[in-house]
DNA sequence: GATTATAGCGCG
DNA sequence: AAAGCGCGCTATAATC
């Protein structure tokens, strides 16, 4: 069964002191729910935007266990290829393509500026702001909802692969719900060890506006090398300037070409970038904004990037510097269970193409490895090189050189890349495993396409074209696989999520963990191919099978008894750094 | 003075 | 050695 939450429609409306005084929400029950997602234990919320309605009743400490945010699974049917003859796919845009409000980063100090706060269309009922969950004013009713409901059923049982479909969309669903878990629950961050990592390399803390200790004296051994006393390191024309001065042919100011350069200032100069950079992206201003409580909030944006990975807004979630991994501290008595996926993308792409000799590589192993003990490639770092030269078009170097080899010892996979890329040459749509599709390319695109094809083109106007081909190639070459290892993330973290509520709570550690996790392991970071949990001590060891066990079962989700390995990198310890340097290889077993 | 664009670097 | 995919963020430059 489905309950299909939202806001009353007018029709329900008979006036307005009809208006409910408390949470402004419709219920009732879809009548269609097992076509789309095939028959249920127990139900499941549709509502239009997880991000609108999850934070409210999270707060108010309730967890909710699964879900269809319609606007998410809207926007993958009206692009994927299985759903394109779909009235849903053809339909003029309505109100569930309407862009997510733009999620302003609101930082920890600003905390009304969300959602919740737009002002009600209905001045009867702009009294219950805060006495419970509701929309945002333009949020679909629930007619809307129904509608769209039945829509999206229409158009996955008319589909070319109904499962597969239905797989994605309950996983993008539950992602929208861990993602809001973990905005709640945070990230807990020790603000003394941040404040110690920045002391020990920049000095006290400057006043707003000051260079730190140690820039100032980089700065001034920059400024004294290239005998330019008033130069200023932050601006990269200056710098360029002065480099160029002193007879340095260099073309930028990037860090792998400097370090080419035989030169008294470049030293310092590279040191002055290496800490400005963790000054202005993360120092002290950084942890005032982001970290006011002891923990770190970032904003996850789900299917935010064209693939289905996750973007983010606030604080930068997505590059949290290693030298920063010391801060990420469990509470006391608990522990962080920190595990990634090795070689993910490749081993994706095994399963994709049913590949069973790339598959055998990984087994149980490092998959680099394998391919070395095959006799495919000499070394690793050859293996590895080459594999992402396949996975993202490279064609330069050691990556174009060993491809070749890669081709003929695995044929099926590296076939697949390559006509993923053929297709997006020839401007075709390509698709995940489960049907996410690549967008079209632009009119801008098609147009320098025209364009070469003229018969007085010209030879630039051709070469254009030809190097714009080939990016798009490259896009959606890399689209199928990173798209499908995002699509196996979505599958580890929702089962994860399950998982972990089952082992229920640890009455004796409490600790600062907020409702609806209190006692409770519960994940607090996702990054692509890794995600962190935070969990009591006792528990820890318990948690790390599930992780595995959970990524095992993704493995099976996605591609069934084809045998490939999704083994992890698993590390317990107390802060994020410990974890990783101890982590170890994991295969998990699904049941 | 407020905006948009670019270079550069952090992460996978 | 430093390109081949996907991002977010910052400071400065360029533009209105």
């Amino acid at each position: 069964m489905i309950v299909v939450v939202a806001r009353p429609s007018a029709t329900r409306r008979t006036s307005s002191s009809d208006e409910p005084a408390g949470p402004v929400v419709a219920v009732r029950a879809a009548p269609t729910s097992d076509a789309v997602l095939g028959p249920e234990r127990a139900p499941r919320w549709a509502w239009a935007d997880t991000a609108a309605w999850y934070p409210r009743l999270l707060t108010d400490g309730v967890r909710v266990e699964r879900c269809l945010d319609l606007r998410l699974t809207h926007r993958i049917l009206r692009a994927s290829s299985a759903t394109a003859s779909a009235t849903l796919a053809a339909a003029p845009p309505g109100p569930f393509d309407t862009a997510t409000e733009p999620t302003a980063p609101a930082a920890p100090d600003t905390p009304a500026a969300t959602l919740f706060d737009a002002v009600d269309d209905d001045p009867a009922s702009a009294g219950h702001r805060g006495l419970a969950p509701h929309p945002a004013a333009g949020s679909p009713d629930e007619d809307e909802c129904l509608a769209e409901l039945a829509a999206q059923d229409a158009a996955v049982t008319g589909s070319s692969a109904p499962g597969r479909l239905r797989l994605l969309l309950v996983g993008e669903s539950a992602g929208a719900l861990a993602a809001a878990e973990m905005h709640h629950a945070g990230l807990p961050w020790d603000v003394a060890v941040h404040d110690e990592v920045l002391r020990s390399r920049l000095g006290d803390r400057p006043s707003r506006g000051e260079r730190p200790a140690t820039m100032a004296r980089l700065a001034a051994e920059v400024r004294a090398a290239l005998d330019a006393p008033t130069l200023n390191p932050d601006s990269l024309p200056d710098v360029l300037r002065a480099l160029r001065r002193v007879g340095l042919a260099v073309s930028s100011t990037r860090q792998w070409e400097l370090e080419g350069v035989d030169h008294p200032a470049i030293a310092p100069l590279l040191a002055y970038k290496k800490l400005s950079r963790l000054h202005s992206a993360n120092g002290w201003a950084w942890l005032d904004q982001w970290v006011p409580d002891g923990r770190f909030r970032p904003e996850y944006v789900v299917g935010g990037v064209v693939t289905g990975r996750w973007g983010s807004s606030g604080g930068g979630a997505l590059q949290i510097p290693r030298q920063l991994r010391s801060a990420v501290r469990a509470d006391p008595g608990w522990r962080l269970v920190v595990a990634d996926a090795a070689q993910l993308e490749p081993r994706v792409l095994a399963g994709l193409a049913r590949d069973e000799r790339m598959a055998e590589a990984g087994a149980g192993r490092d998959l680099y490895g394998g391919i070395v003990e095959s006799g495919v490639v000499a070394e690793r770092a050859l293996a590895k090189v080459g594999m992402l030269g396949a996975l993202y078009g490279g064609t330069t170097g050691a990556s174009a050189a060993v491809l070749p080899r890669l081709l003929q010892a695995y044929p099926a996979a590296v076939g697949l890349v390559e006509d993923a890329a053929r297709a997006g040459e020839r401007g075709e749509v390509v698709s995940t495993l489960l049907g996410r599709s690549s967008p079209r390319p632009d009119a801008a695109w098609s147009r320098v396409q025209g364009d070469a094809l003229d018969l007085d083109a010209s030879d630039r106007a051709q070469s254009r074209a030809r190097s714009q081909t080939r990016a798009w190639g490259r896009f959606t070459r890399n689209f199928v696989v990173q798209g499908t290892a995002a699509e196996w993330a979505l599958c580890w973290i929702a089962d994860l999520r399950r998982r972990l509520w089952a082992m229920g709570a640890d009455a004796a550690s409490p600790g600062l963990v907020a409702p609806p996790f209190v006692g409770r392991p519960h994940l607090v970071y996702f990054l692509h191919d890794e995600l962190v949990v935070h969990c009591p001590a006792a528990w820890a060891d318990e948690v790390a099978v599930q992780v595995a066990g959970a990524a095992s079962a993704a493995g099976r989700l996605l591609f069934g008894d084809f045998p490939v390995d999704f083994p992890l990198s698993v590390g317990v310890a107390e802060s994020y750094a410990e974890a990783k340097e101890h982590a170890r290889l994991v295969v998990g077993r699904p049941a």
